[in-house]
DNA sequence: TATTTGACATACC
DNA sequence: AGGTATGCCAAAT
């Protein structure tokens, strides 16, 4: 095998985490650093979405800040990207930011609570 | 090996 | 209400 670091344990874990996102729902990226209980490192979840580039089949779209703000739009081929896909899943979104966010809001250590 | 970066969060002004 | 500052921690350069 190559000796291409191929992605690191950290990526895939939160990138695992928000293929498990269900339809219609959102979370942010503090939640999911605190189910992998890197709680300070929520700024590595967003990191990780950055590289989930390299794979598509990543809900990216459904992981918003804390304050429901869709901050990474601007990552999407196109900046209304993002806002498309969540309203495509039913989800409103008004200035950029997601309306009723608790309401949508899917906390993996609450929904997956081991 | 050290420095910079960054799709956050919190605090302060 | 909005901008600035700091902490956090791993990846990228």
């Amino acid at each position: 095998m190559g000796t291409e670091a191929g992605s690191s344990d950290f990526f895939e874990l939160v990138w695992q985490v928000v293929r498990l996102i269900p339809r219609s729902r959102v979370t942010s990226y503090g939640a999911v650093a605190n189910y992998l209980g890197m709680k300070r490192s929520a700024r590595m979840v967003g990191y990780a979405m950055n590289a989930s580039h390299d794979d598509p089949t990543i809900p990216a779209h459904r992981v918003v800040n804390r304050n429901g703000l869709l901050t990474g739009k601007h990552h999407f081929g196109k900046p209304d990207q993002m806002e498309k896909l969540l309203k495509a899943e039913g989800i409103k979104v008004k200035e950029d930011k997601i309306v009723n966010f608790e309401k949508y809001f899917w906390d993996p250590a609450v929904e997956l609570k081991l």
